[in-house]
DNA sequence: ACCCTGTCTTGACGGTGTCAAGATCTGCGC
DNA sequence: GCGCAGATCTTGACACCGTCAAGACAGGGT
């Protein structure tokens, strides 16, 4: 039901659309008939779609997490210790810029929508994976390690942090994460 | 020249509406005609103080710095270590969200404004303060804890935390410097 | 008295999200 | 083959939005 339509797959192609709309100027901005005109369909084809803007978003923010959750499942897959998936974790932000710009928003998303929950469930479940039980219970290691990740992430997109650790962020994140305990266990 | 308007002192009147509105629908759904509304003016009046909507923001995220430096500069006098400025962070964000909300999207901001830098650059010195020199170098230290702390409170305002974290936000936040070296120095 | 500057209003413009209605295509039973 | 039902997309309309230009208005200095 999902594929094959007039277009091709017009749902695909709004997304990359959005994506890439997003990697211009930013969620705030993003209007919903540029993103039809760059997909090459009238100004109302998105709502068919999505149902509103928040549920292309939404749809954006579902992709997301399921690659997030991928990169960070193939790091413990590799590696197996916090530091390594707190690195995959940077990277991914800085590589997915407009995915990661939106995921954590909920004011822009729905949050109860099931790709959604199911997506962002697989992500918290793969930074629990390092500690024991599963992603509903309070871990303060796996809270410690994602807190940590996240903040470097959305300080170093936002601009905050100083040129030395922009030119490599990653050398950057290891040497903060050598001044914590994380890497140690 | 900034007070004894006709309206009394309208620029903090339309700042406060500003405030108040992304409290109660977060910064992407405000608009300048509803501040206008809620602070008894026509709806071109906020152009004249602050120029465009990104103007007002930048004064509403200019503000948010001042107080978060007035905060962090208070818990450094008070205590002096890493884990109390980090939470007295956290409790910023929980109790100026809408200010928080905005002061890390550069996207809805005028970056180049000379009141934001000013004010930005407060925090960033307060937040180095526990860390030998100023804020402009890489301080690995400082910045894990910046990380840290901004990255839960991030996470926690986004309701990406279990019920636990929610209930006692600063009990989980130092169980989370306790598994980090963090307090230890 | 008079103008000048800062403050705010009014009116207009193009752009935006969303909805209702219609057009067009696709697959499927017959 | 054929026609119909439903999915897919377009068209048109509506209210709202940010922004700009022009004007109204007050207060102070000359």
């Amino acid at each position: 039901m999902n594929d094959s339509y007039h277009h091709g797959d017009l749902r695909r192609a709004l997304i990359d659309a959005a994506v890439a709309a997003v990697a211009e100027s930013g969620p705030a901005a993003l209007s919903l008939r540029a993103v039809a005109k760059r997909a090459g369909v009238s100004h109302a084809a998105p709502a068919h779609h999505f149902g509103d803007k928040a549920g292309l978003l939404t749809a954006v923010a579902a992709e997301g997490f399921d690659r997030l959750a991928d990169t960070l499942e193939a790091a413990w897959d590799d590696t197996g210790d916090f530091a390594a998936v707190g690195a995959a974790y940077v990277r991914f932000a800085i590589d997915h810029r407009p995915h990661f710009a939106v995921m954590f928003r909920p004011e822009l998303l729905h949050g109860d929508d099931a790709d959604l929950r199911r997506a962002s469930g697989r992500s918290t479940d793969a930074l629990h994976r390092g500690s024991g039980g599963g992603g509903d219970g309070f871990n303060p290691a796996a809270v410690a390690a994602w807190s940590l990740a996240h903040g470097f992430a959305e300080l170093l997109l936002a601009g905050n942090f100083p040129q030395e650790v922009k030119d490599d962020p990653e050398a950057a994140f290891r040497a903060v994460g050598y001044a914590t305990g994380l890497g140690l266990d």
